[in-house]
DNA sequence: AAAGCGGGGAG
DNA sequence: CTCCCAGCTTT
């Protein structure tokens, strides 16, 4: 007998509701209204700025980058007049840099495209750079409660138990159907903002991966997983590849006690962020030549400080710190920057530098 | 469809 | 240790 495919009157609405506000998390960018007066006014800045840190991050991390991020760029004519730099800096710590950067474009297109405001539909806000399907919907729907569907991780795990899908939810079929179950019920729930931050909520404090609170989840009459005992066993995920192991050697590169640093290229791993001089392999011999020929500085041989390991994830890299004096020649213009150690704070760097610098 | 992109929280 | 996080972009 063929399963029923998942309906989405089946989900009760008004309990979730019900129960996220009872039951959300007070957030500095959440809109928020006490005694029928807005605590906290939506502000769509506020909103875009936290979505973007939100990406692959948990909510709890971005709270503090939010708030120092906006103290210094308190609306989106301020970002986008900032220097890369420091919109860099104050991204140092949370990863995925690219999200800055497009965070940073997105705010310059919107005060030259789109009159300083941020747009309020999610095929508008899809235009910008960074802003893809979800964070698209969480703007819409969250800064201007208009019934953009989404889908994240919490959605995805909370829809799957509810509903009971079993093929993997990385699939393109499994994302089309969690996708349409989100629409139809963020139509149906003539609340857009509490519905959708409702499921996230409920999949990041009681739906969880692990630990799974079912006592406490107002959907558990109704859920089929948990009417199956099979909650922990869900959601299916397509399974991932192995880090691969590397070896990366840090130059550390002294003169008159500054150090040698340069700015990464706009692609790759770390893009744009600062670092000192860094191989991509373990052979020191051929330092002494790269630095060279890319710096126009003739070193001594580096002698290992100390080792570390960092992990990314596609990644682990194995980093031996060395440290060398330079002997001879003038440094390329635009190639570098000689700084003491006790002067870094306005280069962003990502988090093996502040190992090695911690090391030295 | 698959890979690349960080760093940290939590069990 | 492993898994996962209010994903997006490029190949």
């Amino acid at each position: 007998m063929p399963k029923r495919a998942p309906n989405s009157a089946d989900f009760p609405i008004a309990a979730l509701l019900d129960w996220y506000r009872q039951n959300q998390r007070e957030l500095p960018f959440r809109p928020r209204k006490r005694g029928g007066r807005w605590e906290i006014k939506p502000n769509p800045y506020h909103v875009l700025v936290s979505e973007a840190m939100a990406q692959q991050t948990q909510i709890a991390t971005v709270v503090p980058y939010f708030e120092r991020f906006v103290e210094a760029f308190p609306t989106v004519d301020d970002l986008a007049e900032a220097d890369e730099q420091r919109v860099l800096t104050l991204w140092q710590g949370l990863g995925y840099y690219r999200r800055a950067r497009n965070l940073h474009a997105a705010a310059r297109m919107i005060v030259d495209g789109f009159d300083g405001q941020v747009p309020k539909t999610a095929e508008q806000l899809l235009k910008l750079p960074g802003v893809g399907r979800y964070t698209a919907g969480a703007v819409a729907s969250v800064a201007h409660n208009t019934p953009a569907p989404i889908v994240d991780g919490n959605v995805a795990r909370v829809f799957a138990r509810y509903f009971l899908l079993e093929e993997a939810i990385d699939k393109p079929a499994t994302l089309k159907q969690l996708w349409q179950l989100a629409d139809e019920l963020v139509q149906a729930s003539d609340a857009p903002r509490d519905f959708n931050q409702g499921v996230m909520e409920l999949g990041a404090t009681v739906c969880t991966p692990k630990s799974t609170k079912c006592l406490y989840c107002p959907l558990h009459d109704s859920c089929a997983a948990h009417a199956a005992g099979r909650v922990a066993e869900l959601p299916v995920k397509t399974p991932k590849k192995k880090p691969v192991a590397v070896t990366h050697t840090i130059l550390a590169i002294h003169r008159n006690g500054k150090y040698l640093f340069e700015q990464r290229p706009a692609k790759g791993l770390w893009s744009n962020m600062w670092q000192m001089p860094t191989l991509e392999d373990s052979d020191v011999s051929a330092a002494t030549e790269t630095i060279k020929n890319q710096f126009g500085l003739s070193i001594s041989e580096p002698e290992p400080v100390s080792s570390f390991t960092h992990q990314t994830t596609h990644r682990t890299i194995q980093f031996a710190l060395t440290r060398c004096e330079v002997k001879s020649g003038r440094l390329h213009a635009k190639r570098g920057e000689w700084r003491p150690l006790s002067k870094l704070d306005d280069l962003p760097l990502a988090k093996p530098q502040l190992t090695a610098i911690d090391l030295l």
